[in-house]
DNA sequence: GAGTTCGGAA
DNA sequence: TTGAATCCGAACTC
């Protein structure tokens, strides 16, 4: 027997949540009992609290029989972290706990992974179907316990018995009491409850009669039903056999595939039988059960009973999933039975014989389609991991029609392209409905691929696409993948979820987070989050690119440092730290360094003036917004295939809209204040690099940062999530050779000035571009004044004049010459047609030349 | 094809 | 923790 030992208090972001919580058994002035946390039992203090908590309460965390020592008073500003609702060091370590990996918190639902641990391998597949990862650093993985992330793991066929037998088996402690019973009242409510599509009518169904009573009774749900009665209908339920995941071994009858196939499973089934090896040590009898099996055993056990239903408005399906969801946790599932589904046609499509998707690919969807019904949730995938490849067999599982959602034009055309590349689909029913290209819609079934914006539109819309729209929105859908699920949540784009009648949504994304709080709305809006991968082990794996990361500190020069200072603007303080003269100078010898291994080098700047001065003072070519679409591919094509052109400059339309699978090296000289989906979306940039399965391939991400500036505060946030996904950055600090570096820009201190004063002209005046331009018409001030207003201005009459100098430049007179002219509208009036005066007409033909002189 | 309008991002 | 300012793409119009 070891001795007791303490266990360490564990503190961090979960903690924050609770904060606030009456639910926290904190009180360091009352020696009452705390019966629970429900906080509207007559024990203790928070017997006071209002009726209005009653629904934060219950979203809190594991209602807490767990009772911590007494507090003490706080001595120095670290002891907040020790404070008595996180010091757990009276519970019991069991006598083997350097075998189990796992720290449990009673009280916030959090956990802390050992990685070194011998069942780090099973307790870490445990956790990613219970709880939700939070960081996962070399030698801690921490998770944290949540009404939804129970939610995924019941959806997905764990049991209450299955978590709290793996928990109790992992955890170094004693599982608490409070931990088995907020995982018994969860599991009890959650997944009792469905939402089912049938005949274009939305019906909330149940095995439970008594849950469907009491949701009639719930004053919001009852204004949704289309019913008035207390009735409710009644049917058996239908019970189907065991579903094969094309793509996978079982499809698989081909003898070459199963040959390599089984070769896998082997290294598998080895690798597997190392971890076992370990677990014998402690008898782990349940890890030893790999999850997806656990998923198969768990199929069709509700097939006795009755299913009892009420129909819902389908216009109001969102109030009820969020009135669900949030308020009562009581989450509608989405579940559809596509085999049984007779009513809507069947599509023709199955993958190509040869394709094969890889094992986490099939785990995901494993997930979708565990008990051989079609669930709705969310799939996180890094980019280059074969996001679209998940859609699509998805697609050839369910064989309805299906409609994928996308950003932008252009990656509708890569879907399209990528299903008729993976499956025997007709090509004819592919079908494209973006802007410039609107497929008809068939009646049949079929693809449809379109534009997120094109469904949302609510204004405006163009008769063609309204006749589209119509097919769209009357039909029946039996999958609606939504790709870069992420933006959904967005409120324009909530629509889609309302317009659309689809039986199951599959969401795609590689960064599940915003820097805003509708992240939490997909829950309800789409699904759970069936499955997400973990970046370290796929590029581990090979199967993305791995990656240095790297952020290199610029000291400020001393005239830049002191500008910075002394600005009052944010706009002026981030250009200056951006046009840091030693920024250039690392960028330069950065893009010099890579140039010489062989590397192809995207650089990032957000700020276009930068982008232009960077790009131009290395003489590189550059893409921003403006840059036309000839252009764009020019550049692009010679960054592809021409040697000579190694480095290019983007500004934030990389991000998304460019597809650069040559990149090697990335370097980013500004972004956007603390984005962590930006950088990680810039990392996926070069994940999937083609050279990544060369030997000891390394892909760079560098980020370049002034010191002493706002840029090392955002930068550091901005790492958060790759350092949670355990990407470790190598913080530089002094460019080894750059001293020796030839040809060095902004050596001088001439040159050091001139770019000053010009950074500090430009600080003045960007964004206001009309100010800069026009040395033909001298008197800025006053027509500046007449423009009548800026950007969002002008009621009435001429809008938006001043959005550029050409608007104004000259003013009324030129506007008004043409308006005499011709009869055209006010509007198209309002901006000189004369080339001669427009700035931008001057600085495209320049850009273009000096482009063009660099590629050739 | 160029320009406008709108909405999103964070 | 919030907001302004900026950049960008899609859809539509002519």
């Amino acid at each position: 027997m070891a001795p007791k030992r303490k266990a360490p208090a564990v503190s961090g972001r979960a903690s924050k949540r609770v904060a606030s919580g009456v639910s926290t058994p904190v009180s360091l002035d009352s020696d009452d009992d705390y019966s629970g946390s429900e906080g509207n039992e007559s024990t203790g203090p928070n017997s006071a609290a209002p009726a209005e908590y009653d629904n934060v309460i219950k979203s809190y965390q594991p209602s807490s029989t767990y009772v911590p020592k007494k507090g003490k008073q706080p001595r120095d500003a670290a002891d907040q972290l020790f404070r008595a609702d996180r010091d757990f060091s009276d519970q019991q370590l069991k006598p083997d706990h350097h075998l189990r990996p796992l720290w449990l918190d009673p009280v916030h639902g959090k956990v802390v992974l050992e990685t070194f641990s011998p069942s780090f391998k099973q307790a870490q597949n445990f956790l990613i179907n219970i709880a939700e990862p939070l960081s996962r650093t070399n030698n801690m993985h921490e998770y944290t316990i949540t009404a939804h992330s129970l939610f995924a793991a019941v959806s997905v066929g764990l049991t209450e018995q299955d978590i709290v037998r793996q928990m109790e088996l992992f955890s170094k402690t004693k599982l608490p009491d409070s931990i088995i019973q907020y995982v018994h009242k969860v599991t009890q409510s959650f997944g009792k409850v469905r939402l089912v599509l049938k005949h274009s009518r939305y019906f909330i169904e149940s095995n439970d009669a008594s849950v469907l009573q009491m949701l009639i009774r719930d004053p919001v749900i009852s204004t949704c039903r289309l019913e008035e009665s207390n009735e409710l209908q009644t049917e058996k339920a239908a019970k189907m056999g065991p579903l094969v995941i094309p793509g996978t071994k079982e499809a698989h009858g081909n003898k070459e595939a199963q040959a390599r196939k089984e070769q896998q499973q082997q290294q598998q089934r080895q690798r597997e039988k190392d971890d076992e090896d370990s677990d014998d040590e402690f008898g782990g009898q349940a890890a030893e059960q790999d999850m997806t099996e656990f998923l198969r055993e768990e199929e069709d056990d509700d097939d006795l009973d009755e299913v009892h239903s009420f129909e819902i408005d389908g216009g109001k399906i969102q109030k009820v999933q969020q009135q669900c969801n949030v308020y009562l946790e009581l989450p509608l599932t989405e579940e559809y039975d596509f085999r049984a589904d007779v009513e809507n046609a069947t599509l023709d499509i199955d993958l190509k014989p040869a394709t094969q998707i890889r094992y986490y690919q099939e785990h995901a969807l494993s997930k979708m389609f565990g008990n051989g019904r079609a669930r709705s949730g969310i799939i996180v995938l890094p980019c280059g991991a074969g996001k679209t490849l998940v859609g699509i067999t998805a697609a050839c599982t369910e064989k309805k029609s299906v409609i994928v959602l996308c950003t932008s034009a252009t990656s509708a055309g890569q879907w399209r392209a990528e299903f008729i590349k993976w499956s025997n689909v007709n090509p004819d029913d592919v079908i494209i409905f973006t802007s410039s290209e609107k497929g008809r819609v068939p009646l049949r079934a079929c693809i449809i691929v379109c534009t997120y914006s094109m469904v949302t539109q609510n204004t405006r819309r163009a008769y063609d696409s309204q006749q589209t729209m119509d097919q769209i929105t009357k039909r029946e859908w039996g999958l609606m993948v939504l790709d870069e699920v992420h933006v959904v949540p967005a409120d324009m784009f909530r629509r889609v979820t309302e317009r659309i009648k689809t039986h199951s949504k599959l969401g795609l994304t590689a960064t599940l987070l915003r820097e805003d709080d509708k992240i939490k709305d997909l829950n309800f809006l789409i699904g759970p989050k069936l499955y997400e991968a973990n970046w370290l082990q796929l590029s581990e794996e090979g199967h993305i690119a791995r990656v240095q990361c790297a952020e290199v500190w610029c000291p400020m020069t001393i005239e830049f440092h002191s500008e910075y200072i002394q600005a009052k603007t944010t706009n002026k303080r981030s250009l200056l730290s951006i046009m840091n003269p030693r920024k250039f100078q690392a960028c330069q010898f950065l893009i010099d360094f890579h140039e010489r291994r062989g590397d192809k080098i995207i650089v990032f700047s957000d700020n276009v003036y930068a982008l232009k001065q960077y790009a131009e003072g290395l003489k590189k070519p550059y893409i921003f917004g403006d840059t036309g679409q000839r252009e764009r591919d020019l550049v692009l094509q010679n960054f592809q295939y021409n040697d000579a052109v190694s480095t290019i400059f983007l500004s934030k339309i990389g991000d998304t809209s460019l597809d650069l699978p040559e990149a090697t090296c990335l370097i980013q000289i500004s972004s956007h204040y603390g984005s962590r989906r930006q950088e990680a979306q810039r990392l996926g940039r070069i994940l999937r690099a083609k050279r990544r399965n060369d030997e000891g391939f390394n892909a760079f991400f560098y980020s370049l940062v002034s010191k002493d500036t706002m840029e090392m505060y955002y930068s550091s946030k901005r790492q958060a999530f790759l350092v949670d996904q355990g990407y470790a950055f190598k913080v530089i600090t002094h460019l080894n050779g750059i001293d020796s570096m030839p040809n060095l820009r902004f050596e001088t201190q001439d040159e050091k000035m001139t770019l000053l004063t010009d950074v500090l002209l430009q600080s003045e005046t960007a964004g206001d571009e009309e100010k800069i331009v026009d040395d033909l018409f001298s008197d800025r001030s006053t027509f500046r004044k007449a423009g009548g207003g800026g950007r969002k201005g002008g009621g009435s009459g001429v809008k938006r004049q001043a959005g550029t100098l050409s608007s104004l430049a000259g003013g009324e007179d030129m506007a008004y010459l043409e308006y005499q002219r011709g009869s055209r509208s006010n509007k198209e009036l309002a901006k000189p047609k004369n080339a001669f005066f427009s700035k931008e007409a001057r600085e495209r033909e320049r850009r273009k030349k000096a482009q063009r002189d660099m590629l050739l």
